[in-house]
DNA sequence: TATTGTTGTTACTTAAAAAGTTACACGAAA
DNA sequence: TTTCGTGTAACTTTTTAAGTAACAACAATA
């Protein structure tokens, strides 16, 4: 299949928010740094504030954050687009006659959760904050190279 | 698009062997357990050589494994099937002229990085040899519920 | 208040990746 | 020498998400 950007293209999102918060945000404007369109941003939008994580309001182009930056952390962002499925894939149609068949699913499935689990701690740790401050400082280097 | 079960049944195909040494392995039976068609497990079973985890011989339905199942882990298997490809995906196309798409790939992609590496390495404690006794484990007490 | 711009949403199309399928040359073993 | 199986290539189908088109509802303002 494609591959989902949904996850970046949401932070992505949520940090121009941020960055440009005093300029008029068009999900065209925001579509073009992302170089996506405007429906997907918006579609995108749409998720994150059903999750709670941003406010905007219908026929004007002021999106805004829900909450500070701080208290976003890259996990809200990820449960927000990408729900709770399966990080790694189990096969769900093995032969349940089998030993191997029959009992692989659950045996995995717990390996997959704690592999899983460990990874979604990591984003739970990293705040929309920090991915701001390390944008502007990556900025600052391009900027005093020249 | 469609999501990737080969490491799910790459795991499948090492214990099914491991456990059923003894007996005629074609990919045709093994297929049977995974509920696939054989040449999606001769596929996977042709990666899983190349990576040295499993011995075939041309025209024998003999597959062995290559090394111990202790010293085999699901990160080798991991690696052998999917490679290092990402497991949260960057979006690569953004817009290098805008502060956020020009610094965003990089900084995502450190902390990106830094989960899947956790996730990674809850793989490399895990052998081959745990999952089939799981699976075994697993087996019998369904037996006792009967 | 008519116009212009924007959002929010639906429906549809396209793209991409992996599984599934077909086919067949080549090897093994009885 | 026949039968079974592997290894592999080429092609088709399935799946999922991005991209596109269209439009009603809302906001701001000329």
């Amino acid at each position: 299949m494609r591959v989902s950007t949904r996850f970046s293209d949401s932070i992505h999102i949520l940090a121009f928010i941020e960055i440009y918060q005093e300029k008029k945000l068009s999900s065209e404007l925001i579509a073009n740094s992302i170089e996506t369109s405007p429906v997907v941003v918006r579609r995108l939008m749409s998720t994150l504030r059903g999750a709670g994580l941003i406010a905007t309001k219908k026929g004007t182009a002021e999106p805004k954050l829900a909450k500070e930056s701080k208290q976003i952390t890259l996990l809200d962002v990820y449960l927000a687009v990408e729900k709770d499925r399966q990080l790694f894939t189990l096969d769900t149609n093995t032969n349940p006659e089998c030993i191997v068949g029959g009992n692989i699913q659950k045996v995995l499935g717990a390996y997959y959760e704690d592999a899983k689990m460990a990874a979604l701690r990591k984003f739970n740790n990293v705040s929309l904050q920090d991915i701001i401050e390390s944008i502007l400082v990556e900025q600052k280097i391009k900027q005093a190279k020249e």
